[in-house]
DNA sequence: CCGCATCCGATCAGATACTG
DNA sequence: CAGTATCTGATCGGATGCGG
């Protein structure tokens, strides 16, 4: 199996600096916090912060902003502020988030789908050792 | 835009403990380092440690082994140690593996894809605040 | 050649306390 | 309600040195 991954153009050929800022994107982008939220806000529409915070299970406050806010700097989504007592903030997907969660869908159905394959096998290893 | 995310139950209805192992599989899955041994074995078929070494920009040595380690106690890849002197490992990814790196192909390709417009979206944010 | 053990600085992430 | 600021333990990851 050659060309599984990308339009593929020989390894050696790519810019390695491109392949570095992929690379980068895709580990903050494939974070634990990131993909949660992207789920929950894709399910969700539009939601309040407090929302998130509720239908992410351990999140802290302080994973949540700080998440958000590099999620909103990468276009994920907007940030919404309105200018009321007590407070009210909407986050919702943009395009750009949709996408990256469509493009996720993949990942996630794998891992789901191997979850009892890749447990075995940690017992398994764990086992040996 | 519903269900761009898996067969997707109301999210209600999911296990907790469910979604806390996919996600923390896709948590170490959709590391930087997994990622790059992912895409270079998958290429390359199979490669000696010292030739993903290579393959592999910044890695160092430890994060390498211990990276290859967990892959293979995940059930991504195989590790043959031949009894020679010197010591030649050679490492394959299984087709757990490769499927693996097949759903991840969509991800990446997104970050490739839309890489500028993030950066864009970056430095409009960064300008701003 | 392949890998383990150790040390150490840097970063991450939770808990807590405080504000408009 | 929706944050910010600070402290602290935990983890990550590079560098170095040694061993089969």
């Amino acid at each position: 199996m050659e060309s599984v991954l990308p339009p593929s153009p020989p390894l050696a050929e790519i810019d390695p600096r491109v392949t570095q800022l992929v690379n980068e994107l895709i580990g903050r982008v494939a974070d634990k916090w990131t993909m949660l939220i992207l789920e929950e806000l894709t399910e969700g529409g539009t939601m309040r912060f407090s929302a998130i915070g509720r239908a992410v299970p351990g999140i802290s406050q302080k994973m949540l902003t700080q998440t958000l806010r590099q999620m909103e700097r990468d276009g994920l989504l907007t940030r919404t502020v309105h200018p009321v007592i007590p407070p009210r903030v909407d986050y919702r997907l943009t395009d750009l988030g949709l996408g990256l969660a469509e493009a996720f869908c993949g990942v996630w159905q794998w891992a789901e789908t191997h979850l009892d394959r890749i447990e075995a096998s940690r017992r398994d290893f764990d086992q040996r050792a």
